[in-house]
DNA sequence: AACCAACTATTGTTTCCACAACTGATCGGG
DNA sequence: CCCGATCAGTTGTGGAAACAATAGTTGGTT
């Protein structure tokens, strides 16, 4: 996660000395402790995916837009998505999107068209090779997460991402 | 956010059209909504830190470098940490280590100092500027998570920790 | 009709991360 | 003793993200 970065600050190292001495706060409350369980749990789950994703000289992000243009192409858009379309999906900045349609054009996977109507506008749309590229990764990262979470009882799940969405109910802050 | 990029693919396109016309196999198994779930919520959560660190000048890894090393120093190692316990404790590679600690170095909230015994490793030290900054930003930090997670109950937080930390136990694959 | 404001996408710049290759230091076996 | 293996840290390079600034388009207002 991605985010991926955050992890165990300090964790193996507080010591009963350290704990006893050090002011230490009341820095591992719950709240911290949820955060920090999240972190972990998003890289160890995001990390072998992104290893997959590299073999297909994919990145995270980019895989991303192939999936939101495969999105709308089943969904009957020819024209495939407008950049700043892309750019809510994810949660990426437009200036962003460019450049990873940039490569993703550079590697064949999709095709600019200007819309004629308003010459602002630049749709992206997926191609062929690119459906083809995605199909071909659909099996193996679902035997992934299969294998990361198949362990888990169906209850356990649905409870998780509920707990999860409750979670992200929160106002944003800031 | 970590891995911070996985977001919402293709979600708000899927339309009743799409889900019965395109072959959308099994893919919004449990498995995938749960592995989306964790990733929402992860840059969901690290986006707002990752604004206040910035604040401060410091990236997530830089903090955490910090937060380990402050661990250090109130468990009583004088002399710091070497390097590759540092890029234990986060799952940072060593590489990366040497650059984050050149920067903090630059910003005076560290220090380095030669092993006499080993003259391979070279341990880094918090200095008393790093400790106060690290003190600057405990309670905002800490008031951003109760912002972010304080609406749960202790309960629902426990069970979430317990849930995450069971998803953990699969094997690391691949 | 012309200008101004808002919008879409691109480019530029800086910072940061990932991976590979390299330097210097230590240890162990012949 | 010395030579290779291993280890610790650094450096080099390429790729990707954040953010600001820009170019081109559109639409409304005066």
């Amino acid at each position: 996660m991605p985010a991926r970065s955050r992890k165990d600050p300090e964790a193996p190292t507080l010591s009963p000395l350290a704990r006893a001495i050090g002011k230490r706060q009341p820095f591992d409350s719950p709240a911290v402790e949820a955060f920090l369980s999240v972190m972990r749990t998003a890289s160890w789950l995001s990390a072998p995916v992104e290893r997959l994703l590299k073999g297909h000289d994919l990145s995270a992000a980019t895989y991303n837009v192939l999936r939101i243009l495969r999105g709308a192409r089943m969904s009957g858009l020819e024209h495939g998505r407008a950049c700043h379309e892309i750019g809510e999906h994810m949660v990426a900045q437009v200036p962003d999107v460019t450049r990873l349609v940039d490569r993703l054009t550079l590697a064949g996977l999709v095709e600019r068209t200007r819309c004629e109507k308003d010459r602002r506008v630049v749709y992206v749309r997926i191609t062929d090779a690119g459906m083809q590229l995605l199909a071909l990764i659909d099996h193996p990262l679902m035997e992934l997460h299969t294998a990361q979470l198949g362990h888990l009882k169906h209850a356990e799940i649905t409870q998780l991402c509920d707990l999860l969405e409750r979670v992200r109910v929160a106002e944003p802050l800031d």
